[in-house]
DNA sequence: GTAGGTGCAAAGCTTTTGCAGCGGG
DNA sequence: CCCGCTGCAAAAGCTTTGCACCTAC
């Protein structure tokens, strides 16, 4: 198992080429989208994350973000989020708690969550055995298997003590 | 991989002594609380599943069954959910979508279900080579592990033909 | 008789939809 | 210019809460 840094380290710079943000930026392009402020916000708010956010949380930070963020409105942000998802750009994922969470879909660093059921935290976790089951399971079912979700839930460390 | 037939085959009777039906009842007695026509009812409901119901399909179906069955109101319904939950009787399910479900915690028949997108339709699933991973991913976190929840995503043999 | 259980209705939350106006191409 | 993108506000769901009545004990 490998624990996850809480924080992206990377800034909206992407010397590196190639980026999250680029490849959204570039696939709702070939899918026909318009250029749009609200959702070079968004994009760049989610390539910024190591971890999900919901859309409260998204509302909340491009309100006091400066950095290039901008204000956007709930409706743009479901919008929005729902067209990246269509276009499996980001993940939903649900903890449980009866809101949705989102994060980039990234090749590389995919995760899943454990979620403090006293204090809410959601913390990310890899491990490769756990995907080595999930594929394997995979080929066996009668079913098309496209997306998978493990959440872990429990006491946090801190809650724990 | 262990498909799940769609309907537990067993009814009201437990003449074999211990079914989930009673344990809950034990439980909630012992927890201090009383008995109630509405909470009977539901407990009789999920004991005979085999898969998980949303809080809609339990009204539904409390509404409409003889058998012993009466109909709750919703705000019951989720009240009692709400106990069985807190006594560790039942487990509540997010397959996303928007509602949660509810299935009876038994001690065997452990399982995790497939979610087709496309249909909507909840399949159960056993795997058990896919729970020892989980429990030794469990060992190796600083984080208690109280219930663990495997959603795969896709669409089913139906959908996908 | 008292405290908990239940039903009904209203309120709360997240998420979705309608519509008018701005803005990219 | 046209059509898509946004914001605002209202609506739609699921779930929770308040309150009065009923019921177990």
């Amino acid at each position: 198992m490998v624990p996850i840094g809480s924080q992206h380290d990377h800034h909206h710079g992407c010397a590196d080429g190639a980026c999250w943000a680029e490849r959204a930026t570039d696939a709702l392009a070939e899918a026909g989208y318009r250029r749009g402020g609200a959702r070079a916000s968004l994009i760049a708010l989610l390539d910024d994350q190591r971890c999900a956010l919901s859309a409260a949380e998204i509302e909340e930070t491009l309100g006091t973000a400066g950095d290039g963020a901008r204000p956007v409105a709930r409706a743009s942000i479901y919008r929005i989020l729902e067209e990246l998802e269509a276009l499996k750009l980001i993940t939903r994922v649900e903890v449980g708690q009866g809101l949705a969470r989102f994060e980039a879909h990234r090749s590389e660093g995919h995760h899943h969550h454990m979620v403090c059921d006293a204090c809410g935290i959601v913390i990310p976790f890899e491990d490769p055995e756990l995907e080595d089951s999930i594929q394997r399971l995979a080929r066996k079912v009668t079913f098309t298997v496209a997306e998978h979700d493990v959440v872990l839930h429990g006491s946090c460390a801190e809650c724990s003590a």
